[in-house]
RNA sequence: CGGGCUGUAGCGCAGUUUGGUUAGCGCGCUUGCUUCGGGAGCAAGAGGUCGUCGGUUCGAAUCCGACCAGCCCGACCA
């Protein structure tokens, strides 16, 4: 492509409506530009990026053995009322009427639609498993989309299903796929962890998600050298034995302190000149009909997740009302003593014992010398809470460290919830109607666009592996007006298109620096610069956009030698 | 939905406090000449419902009111 001839609308400047480096950088690098908050055109150059991450996907989802199809984006809302999904999933599914007044959904996700496709024709373990994927726009109409297409109302996702008879014929998938989203992330050449996500612990099912770490991610992950990553919620704590909370144990029980208007942690240790960590909080979450309350140290948190393996039940925190009910105390005055008609249970770090300030179950009141043993009836001491950065490893006890990661893929057994809910069967062996298992394996292919620049990127613009590249060369003759850098150009243009390379010709008529910074800023792995200085010892130099230095070598050799340097590029990238 | 901020040329902004000639600057764009190893110089030019509607005033980008839109934080979602 010669750029005189191409539509790569760069900016000098950072827009002013985008905060973070992939957002700046798509933009000034030409690539996006907003429609709507949450909308965007793909220009050419984005386009090219999109379809290369795209590829790449297809490539390993067909190596799975999966099968491409594509579904509607509009769906009837029959579908959704009959998964129950249509009042589940909120006001992000975005819902409209025709002009007959049937209701549609444009889809945010298909397990409603691909359900209903494979409940229709196949009705045989004969035919199981089959595992289908398509690449889609989806649309969520989220409450508040930002960071350009890391969030946004309108984005690309490849999301695949997978049907099966039995739990071991999903296992089998699951790991196909596990894997191959190892290999996307791989070959897209980011930094990322795969960790274990919350809803594993429920019902057997289990779902890990994929995580590009960036400093500008939305979730926090805890990572460890030796390899491990997980979610704060998910990552088992080890308490390291008794720990000295603060204030030593005396004789004579709990001591009611005064503390009007204060309500968080923060303000009864400051208050009391006390650290969070010497104040406990009760939690109360109620799951189906049954309520129970969770006491953490004032610095931890509740990990739902956790809690919800041990309740064997999703959880919600209580309302006031329903505090009130159970404490007879207001919100934020919760605690342990005497609290009577609710199942109590402790985090484990809270049973090395000492004195500690609790709630008093009434408006405006703290209980001090608090020694939960012995004034309250925990049964059970279980590790509920987040893990952070001060915890250890659970693989390998080294410290663990806090990162921020993007979330690219999402793979998550899903069982029979869908299958079941939509009456889908198929016959099994003995000639009765079974459920379909089922699998689905979601990937942000504009997402994980936006995550490639937000870790490979440096001050002067995007800086792509060869992988995923929009061109894999750019060709830059300093001046156009000297005829022998452009005859030079020229040639090395038509060679490296001959060699099938994909190449970008700066043929513009700019000042040096322009091209130069353009160049840089769209990051084209390699660039064949040809200006006079070199062209007089009969050289042009090849530079990687990643690297300081270039390399001399003769104009009539640059494609081959441009060849053979992306090669070495792409190897990296191999899983 | 709550809190904060912002709407002036394609982009980035000044001007608004204290109303007053023809609304400015930088980048970009057009034409010409000169330049060319890190966003060139000179000259000439095009481009504006000052977010919208209403009000006050002899006079409104500027004051008042309502509305709309966008951005950030939070809540929500995952």
């Amino acid at each position: 492509m010669r750029w005189s001839q191409a539509f790569i609308p760069t900016l000098k400047e950072d827009p002013a409506e985008a905060e973070v480096a992939s957002h700046k950088l798509m933009i000034r690098a030409g690539m996006l530009r907003k429609v709507a908050p949450g909308i965007h055109d793909y220009l050419p150059l984005g386009w090219r990026v999109i379809k290369r991450v795209e590829d790449i996907v297809r490539q390993e989802m067909d190596r799975t053995g999966a099968h491409e199809l594509l579904l509607p984006a509009n769906c009837p809302a029959e579908l959704w009322q009959k998964s129950g999904r249509y009042d589940a999933y909120g006001p992000e599914l975005l819902r409209y009427k025709d002009r007959s007044e049937h209701e549609l959904v444009f889809g945010p996700t298909h397990e409603e639609v691909i359900t209903d496709l494979v409940d229709r024709e196949i009705k045989s373990y004969r035919e199981l498993p089959v595992t289908l994927y398509q690449i889609q726009t989806k649309f969520r109409d989220e409450i508040r989309p930002r960071f350009g297409v890391l969030r946004a109302r309108e984005f690309c996702m490849k999301d695949a299903y997978s049907f099966h008879v039995s739990k071991k014929s999903l296992d089998a998938t699951y790991k196909l796929m596990y894997e191959a989203y190892h290999r996307i992330c791989q070959r897209c050449g980011v930094d990322y962890r795969s960790v274990q996500a919350a809803g594993g612990t429920i019902g057997g099912s289990f779902t890990e998600e994929f995580m590009v770490l960036t400093e500008r991610g939305e979730d926090s992950i805890l990572v460890c050298e030796c390899g491990f990553a997980g979610k704060p919620e998910m990552v088992a704590v080890k308490e390291a034995g008794t720990r000295d909370t603060g204030h030593g144990t005396r004789d004579g029980g709990p001591e009611e302190v005064a503390t009007p208007n204060v309500h968080t942690v923060e303000e009864v240790a400051a208050l009391l000149k006390l650290k969070p960590a010497q104040v406990v909080k009760t939690m109360l979450y109620t799951y189906g009909d049954q309520a129970i309350a969770v006491l953490v140290r004032g610095d931890h948190a509740v990990s739902e997740a956790k809690l919800a393996a041990y309740c064997q039940a999703e959880v919600t925190l209580a309302d006031e009302q329903t505090i009130k009910k159970i404490t007879g105390g207001p919100l934020g005055f919760s605690g342990p003593v005497g609290l009577k008609g609710v199942k109590l249970i402790a985090d484990s770090a809270l049973q090395a014992g000492g004195e500690v300030v609790t709630g008093a179950n009434k408006q405006d009141a703290h209980l001090k010398g608090v020694v939960l043993a012995r004034d309250a009836e925990v049964v059970a001491w279980e590790d509920l809470r987040e893990a952070a950065a001060a915890d250890t490893c659970p693989k390998c006890a080294k410290p663990l460290n806090e990162k921020r990661g993007i979330e690219v893929g999402h793979v998550f057994k899903l069982g029979i919830k869908y299958s079941k809910a939509m009456n889908a069967n198929f016959i099994d062996q003995s000639g009765k109607e079974q459920p379909y298992i089922m699998g689905c394996y979601g990937f942000g292919v504009t997402r994980m666009v936006a995550a490639i620049i937000e870790q490979l990127h440096d001050e002067d613009g995007i800086i792509w592996p060869a992988s995923v590249a929009p061109y894999q060369v750019v060709i830059s003759p300093l001046n156009m007006a000297k005829p022998a850098l452009k005859e030079a150009a020229e040639k090395i243009y038509q060679d490296l298109l001959a060699a099938g390379t994909e190449v970008l010709l700066d043929d513009r008529e700019l000042a040096t620096g322009a091209k130069l910074k353009d160049a840089d800023l769209i990051g084209i792995p390699l660039r064949v610069t040809i200006g006079e200085r070199s062209i007089k010892e009969g050289k042009v130099e090849l530079k990687l956009r990643r690297e300081k230095d270039a390399k001399l070598v003769a104009p009539d050799k640059a494609a081959e030698e441009a060849g053979k340097i992306l090669e070495e590029e792409r190897k990296k990238l191999e899983p």
